[in-house]
DNA sequence: AAAATGAATGAATGGCCATTCATTTTATGG
DNA sequence: CCATAAAATGAATGGCCATTCATTCATTTT
């Protein structure tokens, strides 16, 4: 591990450090909660000292924000990516779309503890609730768009911000079973439940 | 105030003070959050004095685990109470129930703040995870059961556990989009995308 | 109404933890 | 290969906050 990094010039590591100290708060945040999260943990978790998360994070608060930005950015680029992949068809994008929140990349008790945490700090951290926020309104216009597309084709009469509305929130819901119950939780089932509002909505595109 | 509490028998004015430390506690933990709520701060906010919460409850652990607590049995009242008054046919039930999850007593970003800072340590602390795992478990199977009925009385090809699942999930992420978005957020929205679950799903029993 | 018991106060204590900083180690440009 | 600058360390600092406790105040009992 010394011999690898021996070779990364000093801005390369930099960006190393960066992300290894997000990687540990991470699993911090997952095990303790933001709450039990000290920087001696990250450090530690990280195998660095100290001072560490201070000299390249400036404060713990810092930290923290760029952690959830992380988080966001890293669902941002799944997301865009599955858009891309998937298609041209309105209805298989959407689909694709709702596989991609419950594969196990997405889907995952570490990941889900720590959104959780942020967002039980939304209300109080008003930082934390605009990265929510902006992440919300904007998979939202995407998947409501979608909606739209589908609605057009197939004649139905459903509101698109509705449906739009619902699976974002079942979505979401499922989550939390995740993260509550993961014992009793299955991805599939979780598919289950999302594909059955599909079916039922847009019968012509999902059988 | 004072004259009112003269009135009162010690064992009364007990109860009364855990009650006004629990809710000046709610009060905290949706401004503040859990981590930013400390004694102090309770006790200034219920009008008491420093020492108070320890003498009535020993620990702050032990007061945010009675302010849980105190969260679900809440809940469960009125779950229990809408379960009562509706009916007796199972779709009305289960629409009361739905109604019920936006009603503001329920569907309060303030009370919702709450719920979402103990989601978001339930990975961290067991307890939380023992008592928002047992109220999940219960009304989980009372809605699966309510589905189990229509699903009979339809003869729908759906499981009832499938319906159920999405249910439960829809309104938890709805709850998320009040806490995050209140301003955006409207519960007669939420409620018309749970109903269009219901009426896609059971189109005989909701139009 | 005196004694005893319980409730409430708020100043003092002690531990924890973010942050700082003097020192050491490592990298880079000349 | 040296000089300089950046990175990393970890011990020391200081502030915050849960908890304790001696004291005061109120209620109940005898």
């Amino acid at each position: 591990m010394a011999a690898i990094e021996k070779k990364l010039s000093r801005t390369e590591k930099r960006e190393i450090r960066r992300q290894q100290l997000i990687d540990a708060t991470l699993r911090c945040i997952s095990k303790n909660g933001i709450g039990g999260t000290k920087l001696s943990d990250v450090a530690k978790a990280a195998n660095l000292s100290q001072g560490i998360v201070n000299l390249h994070f400036a404060s713990k608060d810092n930290l923290l924000r760029e952690t959830l930005n992380y988080l966001a950015e890293d669902y941002r680029q799944q997301f865009e990516s599955v858009l891309e992949r998937a298609g041209p068809a309105a209805a298989d994008k959407l689909q694709a779309l709702m596989e991609m929140d419950f594969k196990p990349s997405v889907c995952d008790p570490h990941k889900l503890a720590v959104w959780f945490a942020f967002w039980g700090e939304v209300k109080a951290v008003p930082t934390y609730r605009k990265i929510c926020q902006d992440r919300d309104r904007h998979y939202g216009a995407v998947i409501r768009g979608l909606c739209r597309e589908i609605i057009d084709e197939g004649g139905y009469t459903i509101e698109s911000n509705t449906v739009a509305t619902a699976l974002s929130a079942m979505t979401e819901g499922l989550w939390l079973s995740c993260l509550i119950s993961p014992k009793n939780f299955s991805r599939e089932a979780a598919m289950v439940a999302v594909y059955s509002y599909l079916q039922a909505v847009f019968p012509q595109h999902y059988k």
